[in-house]
DNA sequence: AACCTGGTTATTTTT
DNA sequence: TAACCAGGTT
């Protein structure tokens, strides 16, 4: 017996008990906003292990690390041994540190990040002498990203009419990859694919080793990762989803929210079951909701309802600019804090990222503590980035963009001169570039340049050497003089250099709680976490958000600002009626994190792109029925 | 090699 | 507005 506790299905709902209940072949649970799903995926990896399931039978993927841990918690209460329970890409990224060497990587190989690949682009437009056209980087990016969703390799583009520099471009990049013992984001997902796929052996053991696998937010899946299942589960079909089509808000970034809507023709003999009761939110919210999102067409039909009573109607608030409204917002929740509410349980939601600052300026003003969710992530800061490329190359020369990125980081007189030599050199010698650092006799540079490459390697070396990683970092900052070339900047050095410390409390705490793991092993956990776990244990703050990074949370009072047309529905959204659904997805998903207290703004006049603009309240505005609102006018 | 400047561009971003 | 980058200057 592998529970706890054996305190299952009480205050379950039917549709619960059932999704609950379930252990043979393929079940899809569509389960509406605020409707349990979390815990009816947790109840049910229970009852598999109370029923005599082995954990290591089980897996679980979540789309964020967030959500894994949370789900890993809350499995942990009841179970001593959890079982796998990971995102795509971490599944992805375990596998393939197994079996890449069968696709000619070493284990070692580095994760790029988007910046990382950037730059390993920007590197395969150079070496076609092509140069960087204003938005072809980006879209030659977007390209070679949504080919890996769409599973195509280079070679499916050679014989493509118009393509051929498609091919040639998208062909260089998987080289460079290579070359730096490097995979991107979407590889972790379409190399497992193809191993899978071609190596059976690997995909019996891995369909033996788990019997169940289960999948939350399964609309925001793209088709790489509907693939990923489908070998996963052939043999058996032990596939629970967990989704809910209407929260489908990533298509511009690969998502098919075809894979839910078709789970049944996919997977035959499918069982489906609704989850409409919600537990989050009142009657009004709710049901505004529910009519706005009635407008999309093509949806799974769903009547989410709710036992909580109509509550208060939603609050829409009209300004004269955005200044008005972030004073107002910030009035509103210091009224609301004073008396008594926590802070944290206000959400501040927005569409786009610039909208943040008009309110963190009336925040300030009325000192309320806030926090920003998402924005510039820890891992992104350019110091820690640093630190974390110079780990890289200790563990992994041959990873030409972390070398790129610090090789005159402190500066060291290797500019970009010199640089591109190293590259020449590299080019016509076929040595690897790891090589090439070891020995610097050939290389066409000053000798003050290859003493300084020299000394470069041997600090790589010396902290390679170190078995502790929050030692390597002392290390390298110390013979860097790393601190120093912060301080050039006086008013970024004290930020940074906290950042710096933080990175090596996180090393540490890191190595006391995985003794038995590597430096590879921490490199790939950063690479594929997005946010630092600062959330926890911290006073209580208002939190501001995009609609975006709201997802999966939910908040006794939010407000939703900016609901202009242009904003929301973003003016880049308009055109294609598939995207204008997926904006008034996003309204959904915002208006759905509301337990208690909806708060919706517009104005008519916002400061864009350096002017103010007169604007006009959102088209979704005439979508909400009036009997749910509270509407203040204000003549202008 | 390092610094400065003027022109360009402008979502969302779980990994 | 402000952030970024390419190209030119020191």
């Amino acid at each position: 017996m592998w529970l706890k506790s054996t305190k299952l299905m009480t205050e379950m709902n039917p549709q619960q008990k059932l999704a609950i209940a379930h252990r043979q072949g393929p079940l899809l649970v569509l389960a509406g906003a605020g409707s349990g799903k979390t815990r009816v995926v947790v109840e049910r990896i229970a009852t598999l292990l109370q029923s005599g399931v082995h954990p290591s039978e089980i897996l679980a993927v979540t789309f964020t690390n967030k959500a894994a841990q949370e789900m890993r918690d809350r499995i942990l209460s009841i179970c001593p041994y959890p079982p796998l329970i990971t995102t795509f890409h971490s599944f992805g990224a375990r596998f393939l540190r197994e079996s890449i060497e069968l696709l000619g990587f070493k284990t070692s190989f580095s994760i790029y990040d988007e910046e990382d690949t950037n730059s390993l682009l920007k590197e395969c437009f150079k070496d076609f002498d092509m140069k960087p056209e204003k938005g072809h980087l980006k879209d030659t990016r977007q390209a070679i990203s949504d080919a890996k969703n769409a599973l195509l390799l280079p070679i499916d583009f050679q014989h493509q009419r118009g393509k051929d520099h498609f091919y040639q471009i998208y062909e260089r990049y998987q080289a460079r990859l290579k070359e730096s013992n490097a995979i991107d984001f979407d590889d972790l997902l379409l190399l497992p694919v193809f191993l899978l796929r071609d190596q059976s052996a690997l995909k019996q053991e891995i369909q033996n080793r788990f019997r169940y696998i289960l999948i939350d937010e399964y609309q925001d899946t793209n088709h790489a990762q509907y693939s990923l299942t489908k070998l996963l589960v052939d043999s058996h079909q032990n596939l629970f989803v967990v989704g809910d089509p209407d929260q489908s808000i990533y298509s511009w970034r690969g998502a098919s929210i075809q894979n839910i809507l078709g789970f049944e023709e996919d997977f035959p003999n499918a069982q489906v079951i609704k989850l409409e009761q919600n537990y989050r939110s009142t009657g009004h919210i709710l049901k505004a909701a529910n009519a706005l999102i009635a407008h999309n067409s093509g949806r799974y039909e769903k009547n989410l309802w709710s036992a909580l009573g109509d509550g208060e109607k939603i609050q829409v608030r009209p300004f004269f600019d955005e200044r008005e409204e972030a004073q107002f917002i910030a009035r509103d929740v210091s009224y609301a804090i004073d008396r008594g509410q926590d802070p944290s349980t206000i959400a501040l939601l927005y569409r786009t990222n610039a909208q943040s600052r008009s309110l963190e300026d009336a925040l300030l003003k009325e000192r309320i503590p806030y926090t920003i969710v998402g924005g510039l992530s820890f891992y992104e800061r350019r110091e820690v980035k640093d630190l974390l490329s110079y780990l890289r190359l200790t563990v992994s020369k041959n990873d030409f963009i972390a070398f790129q990125r610090v090789i005159n980081v402190p500066k060291r007189g290797i500019g970009n001169a010199a640089f591109e030599k190293i590259k020449e050199f590299q080019n016509q010698s076929m040595l690897p570039f790891a090589t090439i650092l070891e020995d610097t006799r050939n290389l066409p540079l000053s000798s003050k340049q290859k003493q300084e490459l020299d000394k470069f390697t041997y600090i790589l070396n010396s902290a390679g050497g170190i078995p502790s990683i929050a030692q390597k970092l002392q290390k390298i900052l110390k013979e860097t003089s790393y601190l120093d070339y912060l301080k050039e900047d006086k008013e970024t050095y004290q930020d940074r250099k906290e950042n710096v410390e933080a990175l090596i409390a996180k090393a540490i705490e890191w190595e006391e709680e995985n003794p038995d793991l590597t430096v590879v092993q921490f490199l790939e956990e950063l690479s594929l976490r997005q946010s630092f776990d600062e959330a926890h244990s911290m006073d209580p703050k208002v939190f501001l958000m995009t609609l975006h990074n709201s997802k999966g949370l939910e908040f006794h009072t939010c407000y939703i600002c900016g609901l202009e047309e242009d904003i929301l529905p973003h003016i880049n959204s308009k055109l294609e009626l598939h995207d204008l659904e997926e904006e008034r997805r996003l309204l959904y998903v915002g208006m759905t994190r509301a337990e208690r207290k909806l708060t919706l703004t517009f104005t008519a006049y916002r400061f864009l792109w350096g002017t103010s603009r007169p604007m006009k309240k959102s088209r979704f505005f005439e979508e909400l029925p009036f009997g749910h609102l509270e509407i203040k006018k204000r003549p202008f």
